[in-house]
DNA sequence: ATAATAGTGTCTATTAGACACTATTAA
DNA sequence: TTAATAGTGTCTAATAGACACTATTAT
């Protein structure tokens, strides 16, 4: 009918100890054998019942993740983007905390910080710069950054987080009102210690509605 | 390669005298030949550069709409979308003053209103839907709602059409304060008279560099 | 002058941030 | 006890909205 190469790509991001991560996947195939690049595959139109469903399939087959929050992120295409010719791709990205990659363990997952990332094929580049620019974005007035902690955590630990996400140090009473207003997190009874010797911080969870969609602020962050 | 057929759909929106409106047209072929439906069509990769191109092009084909403010909406994908298989389509969505479209007068183009839409094809009431929720969402922080206006508008005309879009009424001291802080509009220097009985409304125009480009607000509108 | 809408000055209410103070743990 | 960080009360600053007043036109 219309040869359009069509693919889907995937963003999956993780929050580590050099702050805000990508994985990338060496190519097993021509173009760009050996080349690191995002987890992608085509679109399977006989197994995936839709665009969200082949990227779930490719993220569970690239890198072993297997429920994290995803998102489509937009369709890239064009006949310049794929020596192979005129492709598009459909890009998702993806939230997970650290250690679900970590629990995961596919061999040729690599963490690139999104500070210091290599040479990229073909538009992959574009890709993750417009995935950060949405992350980034929703973080000021979303739950979003959640998805990047695993399932408890305190407070203080969230902040941190935001305040990676958005480059800038936040008021910690505006932000407690702010996380109030949301109404999306329920105390666990437990205390966090270990690393701190200072008093511990009340540890919360996502409560069960806001754990596959968002919580959202009127006014911003 | 992989059978997937790939279309482009735009959502075409004006503000008319029934509020806001989608551009429709009967489909010319089957499925579903004779029912209004989106303009779309296939990507054609020996003449569309990229998606947005193609975009572009159907719109100009099928409403004779040249230039207007159109942006990448979503793919929508999926096996069950269309009677003759696996399908994507890129959604895009459009803005054009109501005077553009008529002027366009392209024969088959009708407008519906956003509120009395008819029994549409394919996915089209979804798109329309997502097309819907991000303007108004756009709406709330940006210079959007001035491409459905004519290239000269006074500030009581932008400040309707802001309302109609959002829905509720606006302080007029605030979207004052709001629309200086965005610094996109220039006065012109005739004045606003015709349909008023009453103070005549200064003018203004877009600056040059809003004229293919978002002005952002910090805090929301 | 009157009616009608444009445009502004200013007061009040709401929201965000600064800052300091109390709380709770480990050593 | 001290050091360190969690958590909160409260004052101040910034922003948004209410409201009324002046401005400019047609009749």
């Amino acid at each position: 009918m219309n040869d359009v190469i069509c693919t889907v790509d995937t963003v999956l991001l993780t929050l580590g100890d050099d702050g805000l991560s990508v994985a990338l996947l060496k190519r097993e195939r021509e173009p760009y054998k050996g080349v690191a690049a995002l987890p992608g595959g085509y679109i399977h139109p006989d197994e995936d019942r839709h665009g969200f469903d082949a990227a779930l399939r490719v993220l569970k087959s690239k890198t072993g993740i297997d429920a994290p929050y995803l998102e489509q992120l937009a369709a890239f295409s064009g006949a310049a983007r794929d020596p192979r010719g005129w492709s598009l791709s459909l890009a998702y990205y993806a939230l997970v905390p650290h250690a679900v990659i970590a629990a995961a363990g596919h061999p040729g997952v690599k963490l690139a910080s999104v500070d210091r990332l290599p040479p990229l094929p073909f538009d992959h580049a574009t890709i993750i710069a417009a995935a950060l620019e949405r992350l980034r974005s929703k973080s000021q007035y979303s739950s979003l950054p959640c998805f990047l902690v695993g399932e408890l955590f305190t407070l203080p630990q969230l902040q941190r987080v935001y305040e990676a996400l958005m480059g800038e140090g936040l008021n910690k009473v505006s932000f407690r009102r702010k996380m109030a207003e949301l109404d999306m997190l329920e105390a666990a009874e437990g205390q966090m210690d270990a690393s701190s010797p200072s008093r511990p911080a009340q540890l919360y969870r996502l409560r069960p509605q806001f754990r596959d969609r968002l919580a959202l602020l009127k006014r911003g962050l």
